[in-house]
RNA sequence: GCCGUAUUAGCUUAGUUGGUGGAGCGGUCGGCUGUUAACCGACAGGUCGCAGGUUCAAGUCCUGCAUACGGCGCCA
């Protein structure tokens, strides 16, 4: 029963002339007294098949006949290469049998018509019947770029010797402000979803030195944007020895092979969603460019943008000064009133913090957050004192300081972000499964 | 948390200055075709989001509520 036969390799020449057995859902039917015409999808791609009723026993072509779309089947054939069936082959029926019928009274709920006219296809609609769109081209496309994006990031790390390590996802503290927490009950106690692995990853720097994960981080904020969900998959990294410059280095060189990747082993996908593949590879071969926050304030400035020097960088910022891009490029050194503690103050300037965000082109926005972690005892007292934070939940932290602290830092990269930009989607929501956000935990 | 828009058949939608709601897809039946988002005919399918109000008359105007979507803040 376990199948053998995938419709690309049909479509690609390896059966032509000889008798099959293929199985599959029925994509489009249409019919008439005497001939079928099926599109047969599964897996791997889409084959028209033809069922002739002069060439079958009637009550196996009824059968057919009757079939509703999405319906399983399992139809017996010959192979034949013929012009005018897309893709150049087609499957000759002499005999199908229905695996799973779908009844007329409930019929495949999504048409193609639906899809075509709500473009991007993120109606409310689609979203209820998630479990149902993902059968159709638009999201097994988006899947299968986001699994190779996933298979990329664990191929760049454990290249270059990095060891997986996994934190936990119940967590008593924050590493962000505890307003973007999500609290569960913990056996009478507070518990939280964890918004990333970075602090657990500094605990085990001094003891494997290079380390990654891709993991969900959990974040409680009402974003209603196309760039936020609530549950999101974060490749984080984090590399003793190390400073911002060298982890600046590594997320470039992800990013940019991750862009390679999906160039060699995604091109159809890409382009059957309309992408062009120049920009990708122009993602994959070109260096990005390194901006410093006072620089990007003057241009923004020079641009008549009303902002001051010390204030965080908002979207609305990120795409006017993103505008005239056409690769990723880094900002660098924010002031340190604007990020948190565990960012390490630059020795040249106490006023800033050796940061950077990456920042995605055609208005994607941030897609890497990182930079040198304050490393020595003195210094991670002295900032979460200065902003008010109570040392208590990070005396593991700081222990890690106590104890042969050494210079590191790492980033986090949003994976749904990357795939997002990397494949064109209209919403971050195209490229997970199930999306999960402030209004939505079904299906 | 803030701002904006929408809600009409299973889906996508039209609906004029207020005068008893049309279509395409999907479904059923019939016809027909090497079709290819097939085509042709017929049929079924609607408390116009909910609750009030104005009016002789409300899908249409007003108020409130609900839900959804879009954007901002925040971030990856």
């Amino acid at each position: 029963m376990a199948k053998t036969l995938w419709i690309s390799d049909i479509q690609s020449g390896s059966f032509t002339g000889e008798v099959i057995e293929l199985q599959g859902w029925i994509k489009r039917h249409r019919s008439s007294g005497k001939i079928i015409f099926m599109t047969i999808r599964d897996s791997t791609g889409e084959i028209q098949c033809v069922a002739k009723k002069a060439d079958m026993n009637e009550e196996n072509f009824d059968s057919l006949k009757n079939a509703l779309i999405e319906s399983s089947v399992k139809l017996t054939g010959l192979v034949k290469s013929d012009d005018r069936a897309p893709g150049g082959h087609e499957l000759t029926i002499s005999a199908g049998l229905i695996i799973g019928a779908v009844n007329a009274q409930n019929p495949f709920p999504i048409t193609e018509s639906a899809m075509e006219q709500t473009e991007g296809g993120e109606t409310e609609f689609l979203l209820d019947n998630r479990h149902l769109y993902l059968r159709t081209s638009r999201m097994t496309t988006m899947l299968k770029i986001r699994s190779t994006i996933f298979g990329s990031i664990h191929e760049y790390f454990r290249k270059r010797d990095f060891i997986e390590y996994q934190a936990p996802s119940f967590v008593a503290g924050a590493v962000e402000g505890g307003s973007t927490l999500f609290e569960v009950p913990y056996f009478g106690r507070k518990a939280y979803l964890t918004q990333s692995w970075q602090l657990y990853a500094e605990a085990a720097m001094p003891a494997l030195e290079r380390l990654y994960t891709i993991a969900p981080s959990f974040r409680a904020e009402k974003s209603r944007t196309r760039r936020h969900l609530t549950e999101f998959w974060h490749a984080e990294m984090e590399i003793a020895w190390g400073g911002n410059e060298e982890v600046m280095e590594h997320g470039e060189a992800l990013v940019r092979s991750i862009a390679k990747t999906i160039l060699n082993e995604r091109s159809d996908e890409l382009e059957s969603l309309g992408r062009d593949l120049n920009l990708i590879s122009r993602y994959a071969d070109s260096p990005y460019p390194r901006m410093r926050y006072d620089e990007a304030v003057e241009t923004l400035q020079g641009m008549g943008v009303e902002i001051e020097w010390g204030q965080d960088l908002d979207y609305s910022k990120e795409k006017v000064l993103t505008k005239d891009f056409d690769v990723p490029h880094f900002l660098t050194h924010y002031p340190k009133i604007a990020k948190p503690f565990y960012h390490r103050p630059d020795p040249d300037d106490e006023k800033y913090v050796l940061c950077h965000d990456l920042l995605a082109p055609e208005g994607y926005g941030e897609i890497i957050g990182g930079g040198e972690r304050t490393w020595s005892e003195k210094e991670i007292l002295e900032r979460i004192d200065e902003e008010g934070t109570p040392r208590e939940p990070y005396e593991f932290y700081i222990d890690i300081r106590r104890y042969g602290g050494v210079p590191h830092g790492g980033f986090g990269m949003g994976v749904e972000r990357v795939c997002s930009w990397l494949s064109g989607a209209d919403h971050i929501r195209e490229v997970i499964p199930f999306p999960r956000d402030s209004r939505r935990v079904t299906p």
